[in-house]
DNA sequence: TATGAATGAGGCTTCATTCAT
DNA sequence: AATGAATGAAGCCTCATTCAT
């Protein structure tokens, strides 16, 4: 019979590459998606366009994720776990709190700023009132640990006194977040009306740290 | 003889009202299609669903407009206008600093709430990279009485010492903006993954204050 | 009373164009009409398009010429009457009949080139099978002094010899016409595969001179 | 089994003639746009009857041209090779110069009148002043056969005497072509004009023996 | 007479999706 | 599994023409 993984066919010749690889293909698919719904949204992106950009015909889409809708919940999810994938990197635990929070805020707003398009899908899929990603099984998973590792950092500044008692590890991911996001996603308009001074390097740098000050103020236990 | 200006024809019976009023439709119109493109985008949104809640017919949504483009960049402008002077009504110059950014701070949140239309119409515009608002003339001109605004209130506080001094206020109108907007456009993916104890009636109101709080720790001199 | 053709009306003031001079609102519109046709065919014109140049309004198109098909066949009368017009100034009588025809020819050659408008719309007339000529009703009679010219110089020439007896002057003008005619009409495709050396000045003159020797050499009662 | 390339399907009905044929599918279309844009224009011709006309669908149309304008120069471009393919059956070479040439225009004569859809095509390629021809590669090289064939009779006849020198092969075929096109293209408004008369059965004959004669005698040595 | 506003019908084109091989 | 061909539904837009003032 066949030796299963092997690069040839039983005829002897290279079996076609998606023989080989179908998991490859899919991910091929997925990836051209992600980034051409990103870029035109659910409505104006284009199944010949993606079809086009990808190794696989336009037949092949349909046989794997059935319609257009089901291609784009698909991607948004993988660009969901593709950029918590990229955040399991961080180790803050052996950082006293302060440290920890602020390497936190600025490796999140770094983080964004790394994956416009992550940002550009999730403000398409707030566009459709996150229809997609409430049907979606897998996600719900995945953001815990976002709340979890806030929460560890504010427990502790909180027992050493550096934080102030009484916040929620949602509000404060959440303002990490907000500041964090609208630097990628509203970057166009602020730009247009009130100028560019923010997003040069330099602004973007002294953004980052004013953001990680503003989040560490919040929480800081200094009288305001 | 007839009397002129009433809403009654010769023939005793109601103009059409169109015919009274030609900008009525124009506006009619625009109304429909801001609210339209902003629950569906710019290629999401229909001219023929558009035309049927309008007053008039699709054909003069051409004859006003030219095309779906333009009708949308003239939602947009609309968009802009309609906000701005919404912000007219706020007055700060009597208050304290402190008490004034705070109220400032307070009204953009509210005000954010308040027009969701808004506000997914510059996330669409953004995922359009700010085309169409970068071709728009009228625009530009309408955005600096927001950052002179907190200009104003920031100057008095460095002189009176209760704001420390080496902020631009851009980077703070940009805060304050980053936090209110958030809080409309990523209601839903927010929701949807961190639970919706934020977005409660309580939550709200709670959040409200606390991105109060943030941007007046963030300003104030008061030590880290 | 009024003066009758004061450019002054009643009241003083100075009369609206139009009502000093109806008849040139008509010519106006006419001759615009004449060149949009002639540039885009019936079909292509765009009524928006001729009012736009015209000096009065679409309204007005309609109030003289009652319909697009009605107008086209109007500025068709008009391309006819006008080159025919053109086509008085020429005195042949005193001529002998070699100079005559020869006269002819090159005058109807020039003549074609001078009005390239009413050549194209004749091309597009012929598109349409004639249809707007046929149910015109002032043509017919214009064109009678064309075959009488040619006769009565053609008779002249077989009564002394040079021309050969047999001739038909219908004959005569067809081949005049023909090559004065796809001098012009087919300028645009006969370069493009051929190639630009007939179109030059030099190339025009040549082409003239030959064009009028193949008539008089189709004439001439010289043996074959 | 089956028996593969037969015009019947597994299920024993016949094939749709398309399923069979995809390139009979773009001739088909081909074949009616040219008839429709002969008879309508560019602007007059109308996707539907095209499409109505068809075997296929509308949608075909666009998926195997593109747009309107691309199947309108596809159709020229068909139109003039068919034409240019016809003229290949002539064998001209072992005849003496002036039967040969006689010949040569009797044929174009009779050529043009069995084409008149290709005629009308042109006759619209340039009310459009060429533009489609312009940008069409395929055709520029078609043509260079009509002047090499005119050369090659006019060469010989030269060096026989019977013709005299100084002419410009392409200065005749433009005479050949121009007496021989204008019979077709401007039917309808000379008979219209003129009458009938060169138009019947009888007409056409005498017209044909006379535009031969006349490119003769054009060409010949006797003097004038 | 003149004008801006209005209109219905129909034109061209695009799109997601499916079929036959 | 893969491909090129095919499709119906619907989208955007234009045009000649008319209406109300």
């Amino acid at each position: 019979m066949t030796t299963g993984d092997s690069a040839l066919a039983d005829n002897g010749r290279p079996k076609p590459r998606w023989k080989q690889d179908p998991e490859g293909v899919r991910s091929d698919i997925l990836a051209v998606a992600l980034a051409e719904f990103s870029n035109n949204g659910l409505s104006g992106a284009r199944i010949d366009e993606i079809a086009a950009k990808t190794r696989t015909s336009k037949r092949m889409i349909y046989y794997y994720f059935g319609d257009k809708q089901r291609l784009y919940q698909k991607a948004l999810e993988a660009a969901y776990r593709k950029v918590r994938s990229g955040e399991e990197e961080l180790a803050l635990d052996h950082l006293p709190p302060r440290d920890a929070l602020r390497r936190l805020v600025e490796f999140t707003f770094d983080h964004h700023r790394r994956n416009p398009d992550f940002i550009r899908l999730v403000m398409i899929e707030n566009i459709h009132h996150g229809d997609y990603l409430r049907h979606s099984d897998l996600i719900r998973n995945l953001n815990e640990t976002a709340i979890s590792r806030v929460d560890a950092i504010y427990r502790k500044g909180v027992e050493t006194g550096e934080f102030r008692p009484g916040l929620s590890p949602v509000a404060i991911h959440w303002q990490i977040s907000a500041l964090s996001f609208f630097n990628v996603s509203n970057r166009a308009t602020f730009s247009l009306l009130f100028g560019e001074e923010l997003h040069t390097e330099d602004g973007q740098a002294l953004l980052r740290r004013q953001v990680a000050d503003s989040v560490l103020r919040f929480v800081q236990s200094a009288p305001l």
